[in-house]
DNA sequence: GAGTTTGAAACT
DNA sequence: CAGTTTCAAACTC
């Protein structure tokens, strides 16, 4: 392979000269299928996507958020950029990886490090790989936010031995830069085992960019097409965007886990990704955790693979990764559905749709241009990655939008969907995850009229979308399609719809109105709230997930998908206001009143406050007892976010919700224990009250539970499988005790480039810890 | 496929 | 903020 001359460089270098030598090596080489490229050309491909050339972009998606030192970090990274030829496919991944993780620290900066440390230790990492991730490293976040460090990483996880891996990862090589390695503690598994799938990552988006790239013209446009989108974020964080970020998204498409999902998801069909603003908060990390925990468990393998040296073969890369990659896409598809069942037959038709590409069908009329290429489904993770990249201004968007027409055409592999692979339907719920899943249903499903199809929804409705809107002009949130953030395409049924890339200074502008009435319109309906792993794990239900605004169901009984709650397989939690509510991924109903009834009634000193939780999968009884009634109260208000649910019933929250997120908060923090509440109130930052909102009162009540540690004993019911409030010292964030970390969590899903640990438990292997 | 039901979104 | 209307999905037949 052409490229590998700079690999070659690397490695010879290294110790890797003598891999170059060997004839397997130069075999590959021979073989790659990547033309020798012209130097120029390969150069081309690069700047279209450098970030050199986003950087105006870049600059302007500057969201406010991010903060300076993301910033810095960024800069770092873009030198970095400039480099790869080939990095498309590579550096679009670490930029992902980096800018994720920027943007979690943007908006939590006090937490910054424990945010993603958190990740870290969570990370997938430890179930493929025995290696226990410290948490203590905070250099890891650093590496990851460096962005380049992902190669880095992997040099440094490889070691010294990975030279090699640097070839393999020529790319990242160049993105060498930083910090690197030498940072990092190669020591740490944890690391290694990121550090790997970073490898994997850059190594199949790049195999999988060659693949696609000369294989499928679609990917490719698709790539192309995602590229601006993504560039968009990445260029916030980095500022470095690159083709590399299409490529990611292919490659999303290819991990089995989606490792990728976050590109993907903001890729495709979200036109406007960045629109949403940074109130919106970033919902990418749902997404992205599963996500991730998918890869990692994939990668891994990959990664170890990649990662020895035998294996290394930069050029094998070529044959592994593809190879690795169709098994990744297949996965990616599967997961969506949290169809862990159909995950088989998909991989299957995976296979088929990798020639294909997988996608939704969607081809808007406009998107003609490129037949193949339909507005992407909408990946529900898209709308978390829109949300995310919310910062970015319209007008910025627009530029691309008048690109798009192609661009956003392009279909995106849906990726995504990290649905924990848990294969729970509810687990799948997850936001983006499924949405990710339906996207393929959709190519099944589009020859499906439009009537049963509707969305493959995820909760979020960030699905695959088809709407039929013949009102609203496909500009409202009744269309789903807008409320997912993608054009209405081919499937849809709409009429005049103006829901359309030649209409998208239209869109951008509708869409910035709803926003401006509500931060959170676009958000992603469903939130994982708490830490996958331990709930998802543990059960079925999302109950880490929650609606963001809860439901408001008075017939369906939360039963059917009228209820927005049950549609995104979540239960409902304080936030709704659903009357007999009989919602079986969890009620809200009132034990919680009861308990507090009770303790009100002053019957109790030591009450114990039972929490049935309904979640169907745990019928978890949670015994808080409380000394007295009030801690009673307090035991209510601090449990877990899932024990929250319940107990959310509270009247007060219960009685409305404001319309705007921020006021959620406020109501979370009330009902919370008084002691607390100044706390989270100042702390808490927009985002934080995101956060909370999502959380519901759980957010602030973990934060309160830190600090109010006193009130509540709880006993495990049989099931035993939550315990409030030691959960909140260990579940949320062994690392992290503070509020902020569930803060963090709430976030998690970024594309934390380990995915969420427990997700990655619940199949794979056991949690990490 | 048409009609009804439902609840979110939008409007007043 | 509360109530009403509009809308489109979900559902039923």
């Amino acid at each position: 392979m052409d490229t590998p001359d700079r690999p070659r460089a690397a490695a010879t270098n290294a110790a890797a000269a003598g891999f170059e030598d060997s004839p397997v090596f130069n075999f590959i080489n021979n073989l790659s299928p990547i033309p020798p490229p012209k130097p120029q050309a390969s150069a081309h491909n690069v700047q279209l996507f450098k970030s050199s050339d986003l950087a105006p972009v870049s600059s302007i998606f500057a969201s406010p958020h991010v903060n300076p030192a993301k910033e810095s970090k960024l800069v770092v990274r873009d030198d970095p950029v400039q480099l790869p030829q080939d990095s498309n496919s590579p550096n679009s991944v670490r930029t992902r990886l980096g800018t994720a993780i920027r943007l979690i620290k943007s908006k939590n900066i006090v937490s910054e490090n424990c945010s993603f440390t958190c990740h870290l230790s969570q990370a997938p990492i430890d179930s493929s790989i025995n290696t226990s991730i410290s948490t203590s490293n905070l250099p890891q976040p650093i590496q990851f936010v460096g962005g380049s460090a992902e190669c880095d990483k992997n040099q440094n996880a490889g070691g010294d031995k990975d030279l090699s891996t640097d070839q393999e990862c020529p790319v990242e090589g160049v993105f060498f830069d930083h910090t690197g390695i030498d940072k990092m503690d190669s020591s740490q598994p944890g690391r290694i085992v990121h550090e790997n799938q970073l490898c994997e990552q850059s190594r199949d988006g790049f195999v999988a960019y060659d693949e696609d790239y000369l294989a499928t013209e679609e990917l490719n446009s698709d790539m192309l097409r995602l590229a601006p989108p993504f560039d968009a974020e990445t260029q916030l964080m980095n500022g470095t965007l690159n083709a590399d970020n299409a490529h990611s998204g292919t490659l999303l498409t290819d991990g089995s886990s989606g490792s990728y999902i976050n590109n993907a998801a903001h890729d495709p069909h979200l036109y406007w990704d960045g629109a949403v603003d940074g109130s919106a908060m970033d919902y990418t990390p749902q997404l992205l955790p599963g996500v991730c925990q998918n890869q990692l468990v994939s990668n891994d393998q990959l990664c170890n693979a990649l990662t020895e040296p035998s294996n290394h073969m930069p050029m094998d890369q070529s044959a592994l990764s593809q190879h690795m990659r169709g098994t990744r896409r297949r996965c990616l598809f599967n997961e969506k559905a949290g169809a862990v069942n159909k995950a088989a037959k998909k991989t299957s038709d995976r296979h088929s749709a990798n020639t294909t590409t997988p996608r939704c069908k969607t081809s808007s009329s406009d998107h003609n241009s490129k037949p193949m290429k339909t507005p992407p489904c909408a990946l529900p993770g898209i709308g978390l990655h829109l949300n995310a990249l919310a910062t970015i201004p319209k007008d910025k968007i627009v530029p691309y939008a008048a690109q798009s027409s192609t661009i956003q055409a392009s279909n995106f592999p849906s990726a995504v969907s990290s649905s924990p692979a848990t294969s729970e339907p509810n687990t799948a719920n997850e936001d983006s995850s499924q949405a990710i899943v339906v996207a393929n249903a959709d190519e099944s499903g589009q020859g499906s009229p439009k009537k049963k199809r509707h969305k493959f929804d995820n909760g979020d409705g960030t699905s695959c979308k088809r709407c039929s809107c013949k009102k609203s002009k496909c500009l409202k949130l009744y269309c789903e399609c807008f409320h997912a953030g993608v054009f209405c395409s081919e499937p849809c049924s709409c009429q005049g719809c103006l829901n359309k890339p030649s209409n998208m200074e239209t869109v951008l502008s509708t869409r910035e109105q709803i926003e401006s009435r509500n931060p959170l319109a676009f958000a992603p309906k469903v939130i994982r709230t708490s830490e996958p792993g331990q709930e998802l794990g543990s059960n079925k239900t999302p109950a880490s997930a929650r609606h963001k605004r809860g439901c408001n169901c008075k017939k369906s009984s939360c039963l059917k998908k009228y209820c927005e709650c049950f549609q995104g397989g979540v239960g409902c939690s304080i936030s709704c206001r659903c009357e007999g509510c009989k919602n079986a991924f969890g009620r809200r109903e009132g034990v919680v009143l009861l308990s507090i009834e009770q303790a009100k009634q002053g019957s109790v000193e030591n009450i114990a406050c039972v929490k049935e939780e309904t979640s169907e999968n745990d019928n978890q009884l949670v015994i808080y007892q409380a000394a007295n009634p009030a801690s009673a109260e307090n035991v209510l208000t601090t449990p877990s976010v899932e024990d929250i649910r319940p107990l959310s019933a509270l009247p007060p929250s219960s009685s409305k919700r404001p319309r705007s997120s921020t006021k959620l908060i406020g109501h979370s923090s009330r009902l919370c224990n008084s002691q607390a509440p100044l706390k989270t109130d100042i702390l808490l930052s927009p985002f934080e009250s995101y956060a909370e909102m999502v959380l519901g009162d759980g957010a602030s009540d973990v934060l309160k539970g830190g600090s109010s540690p006193q009130t509540s004993v709880k006993v495990v019911s049989p099931n035993k499988k939550r315990i409030s409030p030691p959960r909140i010292g260990t579940g949320l964030s062994p690392i992290c005790k503070n509020g902020r970390k569930l803060i963090l969590k709430s976030i998690p899903s970024f594309p934390s480039l380990c995915g969420d640990v427990n997700k990655v438990d619940p199949k794979t292997s056991s949690p990490a810890s």
